[in-house]
DNA sequence: GGTAACTGTTACTTCAGGTAACACTAAAGG
DNA sequence: CCTTTAGTGTTACCTGAAGTAACAGTTACC
């Protein structure tokens, strides 16, 4: 039938394909080591050499600046997710469930403070601010957790509408907190962590028992809940 | 004595600086003509000639955009406290007053949904992103909502250290879900007020339970405290 | 040995932020 | 009245980062 046309491909394309992933994803730990080197303020022209080319180079992989932030911005949720995952999926009780959680987030900001305060400011210095290409990740983290906190409300019988504004509310409060404290660094990781931990389970304690559930912080739940990433990378 | 060296200027000085403080406060409110005409990416040039006058000109009162950019922070934070105040001092049960305050900051975003949008996104579009001009004036927030949490800490006999991390919770919270709400309005105002004004108010109640100290959400609280603003503007 | 799909370069354009230089005006005060 | 002070305003430029055009290799499959 139809052969012929345009064979040969196939076989180099592929190999071709998994090159190009390869690059971009050099040029994603080139402008992680830029960022490192150069504060927050990440130019074209430093990603590119610190991947040692010029900037056209850079620009066959990236069609713009937005295109490497969105693609810093899922590396970093990658590394993120990483630590986090394993931290809140644990069989454990909840308090040290979301302890763990927690500090699996500090730390993780903390290793990788300019990247964290790049993605937190939306900034970049560029012209096209256009619309917030880490909107997509964080909203990917908030409907995660969305589904989580909404699969409990279910299971317990209470309104799952909650859920999102919970979830936005939790992340919001966390994403805040971690650019105060990596700006002024004013108490210790343990000490944060201790706070919002307590501040989050007694927003959920407080919720629970306004619809007469007790739960025990220190005992896991029996019907326990688990994240389900839907990452169609 | 050391008369006569430098006088006449005085009474000159002084109406040539209110001149400038008004003038400086027309191209504040042109700023936010021109958010509301280009959308948040705003450009120096709009700005101008939405107080019908070239780019020199505006940059002879303002040094710079971030500092037009703190300007319209402050001017933001005086637009938001003008509702917000009124609200959380209020001498009434604490959930109503929860209430009322977190409706007052949704409504005072629904009407400046650009504003907003700009300060949250750090963003300028322009180079010096500098640090964050905005910074100032959420710690200022942040440092109101502080004392007045560690006010009502220390009046129960609590550890008063959780006040800021408490503080940066909420302002995170509430921004965070502000922006999120803005962008898809998935719901009402109301509800979401009605949303976040549980999950607050779980937070405290959980809090408190856990030191044996129980509120009723819906009448004066004795000790009422009052949030006191430091402004040497 | 040709060609597809890259590697890389230098030298540009574009655009927003910001500045220089120049010309004018209102009013306080000798 | 005319100078000085502190402004008003303009057009034409500079700058620096984003992004592009045009051109010159290199590799490896068929």
């Amino acid at each position: 039938m139809g052969e012929g046309v345009k064979r040969d491909g196939d076989a180099r394309r592929e190999r071709w394909r998994e090159h190009r992933a390869a690059r971009r994803a050099e040029f994603v730990e080139a402008a992680l080591k830029a960022l490192d080197e150069h504060g927050p303020d990440l130019a074209m022209e430093h990603v590119a050499a610190a991947a040692g080319v010029t900037k056209p180079v850079l620009y066959r992989h990236f069609t713009d600046k937005a295109d490497l932030f969105v693609a810093l911005g899922q590396r970093g949720t990658e590394i993120l997710f990483e630590r986090l995952i394993p931290a809140i999926n644990r069989e454990e009780a909840p308090v040290p469930r979301i302890r763990k959680s927690l500090d699996a987030f500090f730390s993780v900001i903390e290793d990788h403070p300019n990247l964290y305060r790049m993605l937190a400011r939306k900034a970049f210095n560029g012209r096209p601010v256009d619309s917030d290409p880490v909107r997509e990740d964080k909203e990917m983290i908030a409907a995660a957790l969305t589904s989580l906190l909404g699969d409990y409300m279910r299971a317990l019988g209470l309104d799952s509408g909650a859920a999102e504004p919970w979830a936005y509310s939790i992340v919001g409060m966390v994403q805040t907190t971690g650019e105060w404290w990596l700006d002024r660094r004013s108490m210790t990781r343990d000490a944060l962590v201790e706070y919002l931990t307590t501040i989050i389970w007694s927003a959920i304690d407080g919720f629970l028992r306004q619809h007469d559930i007790q739960i025990d912080p220190d005992k896991p739940i029996e019907i326990n809940k688990v994240v389900q990433l839907r990452r169609a990378r």
